[in-house]
RNA sequence: GGCCCAGUGGCGCAGUUGGUUAGCGCGUCGCCCUGUCACGGCGAAGGUCGCGGGUUCGAGUCCCGUCUGGGUCGCCA
């Protein structure tokens, strides 16, 4: 320390204009304005960027608030030491803040108006050489970025998204307590359920050869609160679930908006998700259009039109099932087949490439191919496959896609979920090609009616989301209908094509849910066991109630226009679920293992092949 | 677990049909420069081309295996 001070040693508080300075800074970096001007300032920060012109230095200097500019000539004694010092130096600056004039002003910079001039310096924290440069903000690996992240996190635009993700974080807060819903918190050491994701587990000292499992969600616990009469409960909730990443899940364990309320119906959540997300958006992304109301749609109709539980509606354009045309055709790549049609309006000019591409994007997802043909100015059908349609079938096929001259309709054929798949990003595909797609605003929607049941690879019905849903029509639909057909009070919401929540109006009644459960079946007993302590709740006077809980993470992903989820968290995981800075998971001492009733078992090590 | 992509000085990238001494930008170091703000100019250092094996007179380049990272399918009540 001290090595390429100025004035090197323990420095006393000075006394500026008879009061006592603190002892690193009287201001910050960016909140000095022209009407600072000749004011004697104290500065720390990081020595951001430096331009030496030889006999005047000029310096930026950055902390949280902003980048402001140093400058010493020659005759300073901190001239040497800010010429110098490497980047990411830590340094305590003072000095006087001197207006620029006009053409040496820098517009770009709210500090950009003046600049301090430097009479002393004091190093606070040296720095090494930089794996990589925080500033200029250069492309740097991932696992690098992860192995220094609190480097990464210096950078402007990580910088900028933690804090906004603290600013939403704040304005969630917010507007859920004045809607008078209480902030609670709820256990992370818990009780693993069996439905859902993989759980990591916590291995108990005490009860030799049990566990503890970290939480999927609160689900419960909220649940059990509305039993207490909290009546409304939010939390911004970690949930831990060990599954594998994507770029917008990220691995081990993300937050979610968790919020139940008593005596509601699906309207009444809707109604206050609704609000509190059409105001987050707009305060964070007022130059983006939030578009409220949400659209409700089925779970049937979106698989129908956007071949997907997660339309992304900024495309405009809609997917057809024209299966029934083609049932008995004798063109056989269609013939028998489900039978998806996209049609996209004003392409039949387009070039061939345009075509070929958009057949190239599908293979790409998994196609065997993409056919396709544009309606001519007589209302013919051109292209590769137009010959095998018959003139009854063109009619028949335009007038359900709507079509006109200049429409391009696309076909994807073969099993109904794999083309709804496919076809779902192709439609999205297709539109930004097209032009059809609108880049700026939130299109939130509503999905509803989800099933409450659905069939297993081995034809056993078995609930297709939340177990702990009510269903549509109550105990009379379980008793009385097909369970496939039986539909649940069961809601995501989707924005832009992210998923980013799932909510119910609960099952709250111990007869309904024991019918519930045998219907996906498990018996009486196995309910009690393993889901004991909110059916005893619900057997002393539960609330109806109904919640959700969209997931924050993507929410900040989705304001700061990140397409990875990694991108709005400090200290992510990798993608194989590794802490690369701080070195999880690691192995434990034998002592700590035999501490907790446990030896491990080594996978035996792959041999290479052959 | 499957599939796709990538791995070349500290960082980002180029490297043709296999052929001399592996290039470029940024950064680093040295020198010069009194109004820059991605300052500029001149010069220098820095690389077993992820690792192992193979083909070949010769491999950064072709083949096989493996490791690491990213994406994706499965999975995610």
């Amino acid at each position: 320390m001290g090595r390429r001070t100025a004035r090197p040693g323990p420095e006393p508080p000075s006394r500026r204009h008879g009061r006592t300075m603190h002892r690193y800074r009287s201001h910050t970096c960016g909140e000095l304005r022209a009407t600072d001007v000749d004011t004697d300032v104290r500065l720390s920060g990081w020595l951001h960027n430096r331009r030496d012109l030889g006999g005047v230095v000029f310096v930026d200097l950055r902390d949280n608030s902003g980048v402001v500019q140093l400058v010493v000539r020659s005759d300073s004694p901190a001239y040497e030491a800010l010429g110098s010092l490497p980047r990411e130096t830590v340094l305590r600056a003072d000095g006087r803040v001197l207006r620029r004039d006009a053409e040496n002003a820098n517009p770009e910079l709210p500090t950009g108006e003046i600049e301090v001039q430097v009479g002393d310096i004091e190093v606070l924290g040296t720095c090494d050489p930089l794996p990589f440069s925080v500033f200029p903000e250069e492309k740097v690996n991932e696992e690098t970025r992860l192995t220094y992240r609190f480097l990464d996190l210096r950078r402007a635009r990580m910088h900028r998204n933690i804090q906004l993700r603290s600013a939403v974080v704040a304005s969630i807060r917010r507007k859920m307590t004045e809607r008078g819903f209480l902030d609670l918190q709820t256990p992370i050491l818990s009780a693993t359920s069996p439905e859902g994701a993989r759980d990591f587990l916590v291995p108990s000292r005490i009860h030799a050869g049990k566990f503890y499992a970290l939480p999927q969600a609160p689900q419960q616990f909220k649940q059990l609160l509305m039993v207490s009469g909290f009546d409304r409960y939010f939390q911004i909730a970690p949930c831990f679930r060990d599954e594998d990443s994507r770029a917008d899940r990220s691995p081990g364990e993300f937050y979610q908006l968790d919020m139940e309320m008593s005596f509601a119906e699906q309207e009444d959540v809707f109604g206050v998700i609704e609000g509190v997300m059409t105001e987050l958006f707009t305060e964070f992304a007022p130059e983006r259009e939030t578009t409220s109301p949400f659209p409700r749609i089925a779970y049937r109709d979106a698989l129908a039109r956007y071949g997907t539980d997660k339309p992304d509606l900024r495309a405009t354009l809609e997917l057809v099932d024209v299966s029934h045309l083609f049932a008995d055709s004798d063109f056989r790549a269609f013939a028998g087949k489900h039978v998806r049609a996209l049609p996209v309006p004003g392409c039949g000019g387009r070039p061939r490439s345009f075509f070929d591409q958009m057949g190239a994007f599908a293979v790409e997802k998994g196609a065997q191919g993409l056919a396709w043909v544009r309606i001519a100015d007589d209302g013919t059908l051109t292209g590769p496959i137009a010959k095998f349609l018959t003139e009854d079938v063109t009619t028949r096929l335009i007038a359900d896609v709507k079509g006109e001259p200049g429409t391009a309709i696309f076909f994807g054929a073969g099993e109904e979920s794999e083309v709804g798949k496919i076809m779902a990003e192709v439609r999205v595909e297709a539109a930004k090609r097209a032009d059809l797609f609108e880049e700026g605003p939130f299109r939130f929607c509503w999905i509803v009616d989800f099933p409450m049941y659905e069939l297993d690879d081995d034809g056993k019905v078995e609930f297709s989301h939340n177990p702990f849903s009510m269903p549509q029509g109550g105990m009379e639909a379980l008793r009385t209908k097909d369970p496939l057909d039986i539909l649940a009070w069961q809601y995501d919401i989707v924005c832009n094509g992210v998923e980013l929540s799932s909510g119910a109006v609960r099952n709250h009644s111990p007869e309904v849910m024991y019918e519930a459960f045998r219907i996906a079946g498990y018996p009486k007993e196995r309910v009690d066991e393993e889901f004991g302590g909110m059916v005893r709740a619900f057997h002393y006077g539960a609330p109806p109630h109904a919640g959700i809980a969209p997931g924050v993470d993507r929410i900040v992903m989705l304001l700061a226009d990140e397409p990875n989820i990694r991108e709005t968290i400090a200290f992510p995981l990798n993608g194989n679920a590794q802490d690369l800075l701080m070195g999880a998971p690691s192995e434990v001492d034998e002592a700590r293992l035999k501490e907790l009733h446990l030896s491990v078992r080594t996978p035996p090590a792959k041999a290479p092949k052959p």
